[in-house]
DNA sequence: TGCAAAATACCACAAACGTGCGATTGTCCC
DNA sequence: GGGACAATCGCACGTTTGTGGTATTTTGCA
């Protein structure tokens, strides 16, 4: 059986060996390299086939993690990150997960979580602290859209997404077959209800609060 | 030691009876309460102290579990609700999260995950199944800003925030101690950039693309 | 049946915008 | 020294917008 190739991306030395001698004892696991800045990883990884699996840190030397990252992702799209940090500042994690990590583990994490969260990615799952997953809730409640009210009509929406879509009044008059004149009064309701005197204003408002 | 009061809502008498023995009989949690509806746990959580934790189904007759969540978090909003259902789409997952739930289980989950879960959000984590954790990170990496290139320079770009804010041409020169004239000159190159030749167009662009 | 809200349409005028030109200054870099 | 680029300023002119009105028809609901 083929094993699971492991390589570490970790400035501290110290730990960079303790984590690589947790993985060689583990079962069907080998740390085939190690490195203290990403672009040593980089660099090979243009002419080596890819490991399965990285252990990245984001506080490192040269650049960060996080944009090593972005870029072991273009090269190889297929090895799962697990990102392994002492950082768990909302900012760091929310980046990290747009940028494609598969797991985010605090380094306080015991040799056998980390064992365990490179088999759960291995096994389609997403491994994280349990601070690190209440986070990620909350990031997704501040997502909610609060969909204020401002008491439009349908008629008045549908006015307001053709002049987000950038389309002059005279346009939008053309495509809903109605007068300019008509546009013109639903516009001057619309800027009236979202308290606004400008285009840009209604435009703003519109995205902002998720009008449309 | 006061119990960890629990509450139920799932309309499957069999699964609601069963889960309730499985709770009542770990060690420091009670099943105070089993409801087939969030109708009416919502009336008794008018009347009585809300409980430590709500297990929640998402297909339920009547007003669904989503919108439940909603009103329970608006009458209890510390009590956290954990979602135990079948439904693992995006669509429903994302919007429970968004809707403030403490955790998101399947119903295959085993007895001891489900207790396991409950101690995890009282100890302030986020209890999800190995395939839902990773849809919610797939989740984030569909957030990730594309950012665009249109070689914008930096003025340009500070003239775009400004005309997002919704500040006319005058307007941005006076706050920027520049002529109207320069202001001018910033849109037309902004425009001829963005490939557009409306505001609500370049607006829009700097929205969709995060440009700003 | 009748009322209120929504959708439609029109006019006029000042303000703001879009775009065609041209021009100067400073900075960076080869 | 010269070329490229960014930032600044200027003018003219047609187009579009914003705002003050008024008015008719359709639609939903009580």
């Amino acid at each position: 059986m083929v094993p699971t190739t492991i390589w570490l991306v970790e400035d501290n030395v110290r730990y960079r060996n303790t984590l690589a001698g947790v993985i060689n004892r583990a079962q069907r696991m080998i740390c085939s390299q190690a490195f203290a800045r990403c672009e040593e990883a980089l660099d090979l990884l243009q002419h080596t086939p890819p490991p399965d699996v990285i252990l990245l840190d984001i506080g490192l030397p040269g650049i960060s993690g996080i944009q090593g990252l972005e870029k072991f992702k273009q090269i190889a799209p297929a090895t799962h990150i697990i990102i392994l940090t002492v950082y768990d500042d909302n900012d760091k994690v929310f980046n990290a997960l747009c940028a494609g990590a598969s797991g985010y583990l605090l380094k306080d994490s015991t040799p056998e979580k980390i064992i365990a969260a490179i088999d759960e990615v291995l096994a389609g799952g997403a491994p994280m602290n349990m601070q690190i997953a209440h986070k990620v809730l909350e990031m997704f409640t501040r997502l909610k859209p609060v969909q204020a009210d401002y008491g439009l009509t349908e008629r008045e929406r549908e006015i307001l997404q053709q002049l987000v879509s950038g389309l002059t009044k005279q346009q939008i008059a053309d495509k809903l077959f109605i007068s300019f004149h008509t546009v013109n009064t639903h516009c001057k309701n619309i800027y009236s209800k979202l308290h606004v005197n400008t285009l840009s204003g209604a435009i703003s408002k519109a995205y902002r609060e998720h009008l449309i």
